[in-house]
RNA sequence: GCGAAAGUGGCGGAAUUGGCAGACGCACCAGACUUAGGAUCUGGCGGAGCAAUCCAUGGGGGUUCGAGUCCCCCCUUUCGCACCA
């Protein structure tokens, strides 16, 4: 009885042992200077919100992380892994109103106990590196970022239509509006205001961010594929059309181009089809293009049946299925002038066609796009084809628009060209004679950072009467948030009616004037904070280049696919503007990127309303930390989704109970023969020692890039499944010691990177005085690894037959025999022809058999 | 609609190059030790059949001596894009 008692494992006593002995040593996790001597790997996670509790997302993001830093660790890397807090944001000012405490504090204490949860969890951070980005230290540096950019003309303001939920009350960049409702309230549309906002000219790198997803090798081909899609270059030609009423045209007022030039309003549109423009037979206008205003200025029914269409875009936009919508139009009765060759067209208004992309107007080419020819055919518009497919192109019905073709039926300088050849000729036209030119349009749109809210950068621009604009100077940054601040649910910047801050001196001529009261959007915070890292206590600047130049980039980052395009595509933006403002060389910040799947539970996504949340707490009170991060890794490939069973953390914590109970009983002992090598084993020894060295290899492997941690703790866990077969003989003693001693080392140092916890107790119980991170990682040892021989499966006709026992690396001639001789192959083969034997030695044995 | 990933026992998953389908774990069943068991140990565990055997990786075809794996068609699920001119 008191026997099992002492044998049992109980993690609620190990784990605070260790945590406790780790925290005392600061420099466990610590990362070493640039001149140590060994390759650096820099490895993070994505920093979390301090919302005041992980979750088991957190749980599995640094689960991942953690083994990886371990093992890099062990290889004799010089380690960078810390952790920070992206900690400015709303749900910091909404606990403010609900429980009435400042934002700061409800900030800093979830911090602190979510930094509790980690050290529980034996995650290894660099803490002195640790990055807070709501404390004036580091969002200084935002503001001495937004002073050079708007010194390099890449901060602009402009009053412009925003994104607006009414939920947040605040501005949205386009990035946070998904399904044209709110990220964080899925089921609020958003709205359109207009203000003056600030923008990070993030387009003038448009072409840049583009053309380097291609050296990203090691960015998921899902997030290159997103990426790509959000930038959505795409290269064209704009072209005026001129507007007249049809009296106009009749009564001869045109008489030439020049004189349209005099007289058409224009209308620009944009095609990356300008080679089709003489199959035009219409010019389509976005119900919102502001020459639809003046046309309807004088005409109650168009204006009202624009009016009508622009609700039935913003509703259809509202419910996600623009895109799906049924095609309208509404002619104007006016005409447009195509450019290259006079023709008079008419100008509808239609209602798929977008304000906000490219010219927000489009030449209508019925014969060569689908979506005209819908349209063309509903309305009954002409159409006019000008491109002859070439003769093995499949389909020749019209539509016809692919690029494959001639033109024909257009004008003497472009009929018989290629569709190149022509666009190519088309925009020479437009450029000499003034109406167009080429154009490249992009999907992303430059970043609008304003944002209506107390807890954020405050952003370092103030309004003097006299001066206009004025920059704060770098002396008298930071600009600091107000700390004692009454927050209320009233509209517009909390800061604007804060007057200790909203009223200050123009830096330049000394008046009194007004600072910006907006704040900065909390996306600007994550896009440079992992430089931060490398240099985190720097007084004088964001960082030491130098030190920005050892780390980076990052070998390794980790996090949720959600942030494929917000954070990732800011990040690279901004690592290109520190690169622009000679900060550092790197281009790109990250070299690999890996995105792990979600923790679901009963096959949905944990939420409160569900009520399935599984806390990463109970699961520690219960099971322990190093079962609950093993489960983690365990229970799924970490770039698949995984489902959260409780009955499985109890199943590894099991397994690790049985691998301490083995410890305990075969440790003692063996420690004797620490340091004693045994040259040639045999039997049982060898045996162990043999899948020692197998799973080692496959752990090795693993980690150098399939990262299947799940086959990897099962590994572990045959290999313990095969000590403990061995039990009878290891209790008798029948296995030499120095055997026992190598597989409990090595199986701590495999277990190091995924259980620490039990791996330092391990690491002791075999009479190890340092810590089991510093101890090198085991190295497999082929010859011993290799099996001598190996069963070989048999099949007749492709179905398995029997197995033989052969020399792993028996030749063919020695297979084939030993396959015929087989009695169940020699009964199945009585009496018929064996007509071809293969073999593929090491592999298989196939007879085909008549 | 377009694109990507996935579909394997009751469940999570394994099979890295075309070569024994179901490693490892959970659940379940039986046994041992027990006053007790949410402890531990031993064994069993895809389906059908007493058995020899047969059937089985979403469905249907194909390539191959041999297919979960390669090719074609279809179905389902998840994700991304979606009138972007």
């Amino acid at each position: 009885m008191a026997e099992e008692t002492e044998l049992r494992y109980e993690p609620a006593s190990i784990e605070p042992k260790w945590q406790q002995r780790w925290a005392a040593d600061p420099t466990m996790y610590a990362a070493e200077s640039a001149d140590c001597g060994k390759p650096k790997y820099y490895v993070i996670e994505m920093l979390p919100y301090p919302s005041g509790k992980l979750h088991m997302g957190h749980v599995r993001n640094y689960s991942i992380g953690d083994a990886l830093a371990r093992h890099m660790w062990m290889k004799g890397y010089n380690v960078l892994h810390p952790m920070g807090w992206d900690s400015f944001g709303l749900p910091a000012e909404n606990a403010a109103l609900k429980n009435n405490t400042p934002p700061r504090e409800w900030t800093l204490s979830n911090i602190a106990a979510m930094k509790k949860q980690m050290e529980r969890l034996g995650l290894g951070y660099d803490w002195e590196r640790e990055v807070t980005t709501c404390l004036p230290e580091y969002y200084r540096w935002n503001q001495w970022f937004f002073l050079r950019m708007y010194e390099k003309g890449l901060v602009y303001r402009k009053q412009s239509k925003v994104n607006w939920c009414p939920q947040c009350a605040t501005v949205l960049a386009n990035e946070q509006v998904v399904n044209d409702c709110c990220w964080r309230h899925e089921t609020t549309p958003v709205e359109q205001r207009n203000l003056e906002q600030w923008f990070y000219r993030i387009t003038a790198y448009a072409d840049e961010l583009l053309d380097g997803i291609d050296a990203l090798e090691g960015w998921p081909e899902k997030v290159r594929t997103m990426q790509r899609n959000w930038i959505g270059r795409s290269k064209g030609t704009e072209v005026d059309f001129f507007a007249y009423n049809d009296e106009a045209i009749t009564a001869g007022a045109l008489k030439g181009n020049g004189e349209a030039e005099q007289r058409g309003e224009k209308i620009r549109v944009f095609t990356t089809r300008i080679d089709t423009i003489f199959g035009a037979t219409s010019v389509q206008l976005a119900p919102e293009h502001p020459i639809v205003a003046r046309f309807a200025a004088n005409d109650a029914k168009l204006k009202a049946a624009v009016e009508a269409m622009i609700e039935q875009q913003k509703k259809a936009k509202e419910d996600g299925d623009i895109g799906s919508i049924e095609k309208e139009g509404i002619f104007t009765g006016h005409y447009a002038i195509n450019p290259y060759n006079q023709t008079k067209v008419p100008i509808w208004i239609a209602n798929y066609i977008l304000a906000d992309y490219g010219t927000g107007a489009i030449m209508s080419v019925p014969a060569h796009d689908e979506r005209d020819f819908e349209f063309a055919k509903k309305y009954d518009l002409p159409i006019v084809q000008v491109i002859e497919p070439v003769q093995n192109e499949d389909t020749t019905e019209l539509p016809f628009c692919s690029k494959e073709g001639k033109i024909v039926n257009s004008d003497p300088l472009v009929d018989g060209l290629t569709c190149l050849e022509a666009q190519k000729k088309l925009q020479e036209i437009a450029r000499d004679k003034g109406f167009g030119e080429a154009k490249t349009t992009f999907r992303l749109k430059d970043w609008g950072v304003s944002r209506q809210r107390y807890w954020g950068t405050p952003i370092p621009m103030i309004n003097c009467p006299a001066c206009g604009l004025v920059p704060v100077p770098d002396d008298q940054l930071p600009v600091l948030l107000p700390e004692q601040i009454a927050i209320t649910q009233q509209g517009g910047s909390p800061l604007s009616r804060v007057p200790e801050f909203l009223n200050t001196t123009c830096p330049k001529c000394g008046a009194a004037a007004k600072r910006e009261t907006d704040t900065m959007d909390t996306f600007v915070d994550s896009s440079w904070y992992f430089y931060r890292y490398t240099d985190a206590k720097n007084p004088a600047q964001p960082f030491d280049p130098k030190a920005a130049q050892y780390w980076f980039p990052i070998d390794q980052y980790i996090g949720g696919v959600e942030h494929a395009i917000l954070h990732l595509i800011y990040s690279r933006f901004w690592t290109r503007v520190m690169r622009d403002l000679g900060l550092i060389v790197n281009d790109e910040p990250a070299t690999r990127l890996f995105t792990q799947g979600m923790v679901l539970k009963d096959g949905s996504k944990m939420s409160k309303s569900k009520g399935n949340v599984v806390s990463p707490d109970d699961m520690v009170a219960s099971y322990g930390a190093d079962a609950t991060r093993m489960y983690a890794l365990f229970a799924a490939p970490p770039d698949r989704d995984l489902d959260w069973q409780e009955d499985g953390v109890a199943g590894i914590s099991r397994f690790l109970g049985r691998v301490y109970r083995i410890a305990l009983k075969y440790a003692p002992a063996a420690v004797a023969a620490k340091g004693t090598r045994l040259d040639k084993p045999t039997g049982t020894a060898l045996k162990l020692l043999r899948k020692l060295h197998q799973t080692t290899a496959k752990i090795t492997l693993d980690f150098e890039g399939r990262w299947h941690f799940n086959t990897c703790v099962a590994a572990i866990m045959e290999l313990v499944n095969e000590i403990q077969s061995a039990d009878a003989e290891l209790a008798k003693g029948e296995v030499p010691q120095a055997a026992v001693y190598e597989l409990l080392h090595t199986l701590t140092l495999l277990l190091a990177p995924f259980a620490p916890y039990l791996a330092a107790e391990l690491w002791e119980m075999l009479g190890e005085k340092g810590n089991v991170l510093r101890a090198p990682w085991p190295a497999s040892n082929a010859e011993l690894a290799k099996e001598n021989e190996k069963e070989l499966p048999v099949q007749i006709n492709g179905k398995l037959v029997s197995l033989v026992r052969v020399a792993a690396d028996a030749d063919a001639k020695t297979i084939e025999a030993a396959a015929l001789a087989d009695e169940k192959v020699q009964s199945r083969t009585a009496g018929k022809t064996v007509a071809k034997v293969i073999v593929v030695p090491g592999r298989a044995v196939n007879l085909v058999v008549k």
